[in-house]
DNA sequence: AAAGATCACAACCGCATCGTT
DNA sequence: AAACGATGCGGTTGTGATCTT
């Protein structure tokens, strides 16, 4: 949808000494054709030294932060311009159960898609989808509660992005509190890894990716730091004979949908297998994007 | 046809981080 | 080390378009 730029939501369409004195004044609210063709050509001739002069060179009053929004959300030529496909929402799914709300990370891995784009899917489409099956579950769960004991209190919750995401995820019984998101890999030729949802936390398959590596070749864990400092270091670990490989989620190629968090502990330590794998570097912590 | 509700999305705001002086 | 400005990020809001009643 393309909005026509409008004379005021925080514009000017003031009268008299208040009009002159917006003029002088930072422009706000919707960008006119005019404002985009000076960004664009200004920004496609000379470039980006930096936002505020991109500003005053282009001849707008606008701030650097507006121009640099207009530009990354809008007007960069690269850009797609077509709707999100089902594929690429089965991707932004997948990545924000991983990530949380971390909407330039789960952006950088989907060309031609803006932060801002994703969140706005998220926001307006996904999350209400979610919201709205997960009252259907506790509907259902309540109906189903009258007729049994109390339930156990629930296991306790990290506040990182993650726990956030045990909501979303209320749409694919049993919800699990989780403090790790934990996939299937198979890596495939060429170092892509095809990621694949565990249809069932069973005490087997937690047992299988505790051992990942040594027995099953090509099973592995993908997580992030799960809370704390480390929330931010998002990683994959593959397993090939006895060797385990750590590699940043930058290296993943390919996402599928992932319908569980599940919470396994002692599997992925982050720093007993930074210090294992780079013991020349252990206090290193460039595995966050 | 009109009014109200909902959707979709552009853009602002506040805060955190980073680089420079 | 501190101050400052620029940049980037996520949350939120406002508004036109579209749908529903």
């Amino acid at each position: 949808m393309v909005r026509k730029p409008t004379s005021n939501r925080h514009g000017e369409a003031e009268s008299g000494e208040a009009a002159a004195a917006a003029a002088e004044k930072e422009r706000k609210g919707l960008w006119s054709p005019e404002e985009d063709e000076r960004l664009y050509t200004h920004i496609t001739r000379c470039g980006v030294s930096t936002w505020s002069s991109v500003a005053q060179l282009a001849g707008l009053r606008r701030s650097g932060k507006s121009c640099r929004l207009r530009w990354m959300n809008y007007l960069r030529p690269d850009l797609k311009k077509e709707p999100i496909t089902d594929r690429e929402a089965e991707t932004i799914v997948s990545l924000q159960k991983l990530l949380g709300n971390r909407w330039s990370v789960i952006a950088a891995k989907m060309p031609g898609r803006t932060d801002n784009e994703i969140k706005n899917y998220w926001n307006s489409r996904i999350r209400k989808r979610q919201t709205a099956a997960a009252a259907a579950a506790a509907a259902t769960a309540a109906g189903r509660a009258k007729s049994e004991p109390a339930a156990p209190p629930p296991l306790e919750k990290e506040p990182t992005a993650n726990a956030a995401t045990v909501e979303a995820t209320a749409s694919s019984p049993p919800v699990i509190p989780a403090r790790h998101p934990v996939f299937a890999c198979q890596l495939l030729d060429g170092g892509a890894a095809a990621v694949e949802a565990i249809q069932s936390p069973t005490a087997t398959e937690q047992q299988r990716l505790n051992h990942a590596g040594s027995s099953e070749s090509e099973v592995s864990a993908c997580g992030n730091g799960g809370g704390g400092e480390d929330s931010s270091r998002d990683y994959c670990y593959s397993g090939d004979g006895d060797m385990l490989h750590l590699m940043a989620l930058d290296d993943l190629d390919c996402y599928y949908p992932a319908d569980l968090l599940i919470d396994v502990p002692g599997l992925l330590d982050v720093d007993a297998w930074d210090s294992e794998l780079y013991p020349a570097d252990s206090t290193s912590s460039s595995m966050s994007n």
